[in-house]
DNA sequence: TGATGCATGTAATCCGTTACATGATTCA
DNA sequence: TGAATCATGTAACGGATTACATGCATCA
């Protein structure tokens, strides 16, 4: 799934500049299965422009810089449906955390937990995001179908991957500090 | 993490050639988190050949093309410790399932079920890859630390993932094939 | 007879990341 | 004063995939 596409995508549920494109796929929804890079996005942006799938607006802005806003047009959406019609390539799941877990014994055992407890923190900062996504939309119809679907997979997804290394910290005799309630 | 350290890693668990390290990522114990092709593979192995970090052995054989065996040295040992102390970089995950899952209102319902279906039957394969990982191994001391820990980590990701989806097939009113139990 | 498995390798190409350039404002 | 946020963009570079080349044996 090259970049347009994912750009294409995101700008049909709102208008947005590469910035805010890049922001999302960093720290919002699609975080935890989409990644590009802003060297991607503005070239992205502008051949969809150019393709008459997407239009520009340009604004000012007092004491910020200019920002070009871009929106999908019908013949944005078309070509999307189209590009989406063909079954979807499999999960590409890349973790050098596995590995090296695999050939732990090359590790000394501190770097081991210090390796389970960094993952173990970047699955819990991906679960809260998730939490907060589906907090932060009070309008549950905005939310039914795709969302609501994709949100509540990764949900389980890193419910179970979490559940796991906590019981490998216990076996490993980490001390478990108590995890504070998300509010 | 890059294809010198997979291939290096991999050598510590037995000699191979790169056909059959290319084989093992693809379909065996690292095939769910690892991918590397033969344009990947075997020059990393030539140059880790030339660092002095593996011995290669050429072994001819009757009816079937000469092969070049691949064995890590000690210095290779003492290289991958080294190459393995950074803290794992985080996971890198990729889903044009879920892509399109979000999108799901710019496709056909029949779609929508097909792409389910599929990714059903991908996350299946992967868990019947590891169950069969850890039958083969009749020996548990074998399997004990590293491969014990990669293998029930990807059964509670995957076994997660397989149910939340069996879960909405059911509610989009797909009938469940009654699934064999594996032998 | 044609596909598949075994087996190694290279060249072209692609796609994306990294790093750089620019610049005003706000917060600590 | 220095860092961070907002904001767009390009050029160089890197790393890996794809496709190609070769060739014998086996199985359907």
């Amino acid at each position: 799934m090259n970049v347009k596409t994912l750009c294409l995508g995101f700008l049909t549920t709102r208008e947005a500049t590469g910035y805010e494109i890049k922001k999302e796929f960093e720290e919002g929804f699609f975080s935890h299965f989409i990644e590009a890079s802003y060297g991607s996005i503005y070239p992205a942006l502008n051949q969809l422009a150019t393709q008459g799938l997407v239009t520009v607006r340009e604004e000012e802005q007092a004491g910020k810089p200019d920002k070009k806003v871009y929106a999908v047009t019908d013949a944005g959406r078309d070509v999307l449906g189209k590009w989406l019609s063909v079954v979807p390539a499999r999960d590409k799941y890349k973790s050098e955390f596995l590995f090296e877990m695999f050939l732990q014994q090359y590790l000394a055992p501190h770097h081991v937990v210090t390796a389970v407890e960094t993952q173990l923190a970047h699955l819990r900062t991906d679960l809260d995001n998730i939490r907060m996504c589906r907090e932060k939309c009070v309008d549950p119809a905005m939310m039914a179908g795709g969302p609501d679907f994709v949100l509540g997979y990764g949900e389980s997804v890193l419910t179970a991957a979490v559940s796991y290394l906590e019981g490998k910290l216990v076996e490993l005799g980490v001390p478990q500090a108590p995890r504070a309630a998300a509010e």
